[in-house]
DNA sequence: AGTTTTGTTATACATATAATAGAACAGGTT
DNA sequence: AACCTGTTCTATTATATGTATAACAAAACT
């Protein structure tokens, strides 16, 4: 896992490192079950602070990708990602609509769109070799 | 323009007017040329204050979606919506990619994606009518 | 058994963003 | 002349973000 943090963006740092772990989940180069840093060792790695990193855990946790347990560690979740359900499904769509809208607005053609989607998971799948 | 604002979103109420500003182009309910109401009239029947319908306004000049002119009112982009530029296609490109991330992460295929694009673009276009 | 490591909790502080409020200004419209 | 326009200014409140220490209890390691 390598992870790089921008501290100019407008993400905040906790949010760049939740998206940058779901990268790597779905790219593959974390597995269920791998372990993931200490809070206190992921800090210092990344330089931030250890709540900084916490934060961020209890964001994966919330949505199920994680599992914290208490005075051990933390862990990809074991039994396998869930599939997505309908609410998954209508969370991501309602994400995805002000992206969408704009593209469109842009002159973009719902076939450009879908080309985006495309190279997007070419791009994360081809950084796992 | 039928403008929803959920005051107990995540996400801010400028940035809500700003999105829906922008559906309203890409549903075609919004016209280049069209004005949009002033600042002051927008706030009273959105029930929000004036600066942040004025903040609403400016970032969506910035994105090049209208015009703002000096005590006179604020346009719709007249000379047409300018095409995607790269670096358009590459914002746009970024802002997916985390929620592609997820979507792949909850088993989602490529395949899955795109039709949420489609109806995302269904959605937006039917509601035109 | 003792030390280290784990996530947790609590307090405190600094900064930025979001949102509201009211007032005043200058230029355009009616 | 009255009104409407976006702008600017000052102020206040609330929330989000991020850092900094410190202490706690339980698991793991030696």
């Amino acid at each position: 896992m390598f992870i790089e943090i921008e501290a100019n963006s407008s993400v905040p740092i906790y949010l760049q490192l939740v998206q940058q772990i779901i990268e790597g989940l779905a790219k593959g180069s974390l597995k269920p079950g791998d372990s993931l840093p200490s809070v206190r060792a992921f800090a210092a790695d990344l330089g931030m602070n250890m709540h900084t990193v916490n934060k961020a855990y209890h964001y994966l946790e919330e949505k199920e990708f994680i599992r914290i347990v208490q005075k051990k560690g933390v862990v990809i979740h074991a039994k396998g990602i869930r599939e997505a359900s309908a609410a998954d499904r209508n969370r991501l769509k309602q994400e995805l609509r002000p992206i969408v809208a704009e593209a469109l607005c842009l002159q973009m053609s719902q076939e450009e769109i879908k080309l985006l989607v495309k190279e997007i998971i070419t791009d994360l799948k081809e950084k796992s070799l």
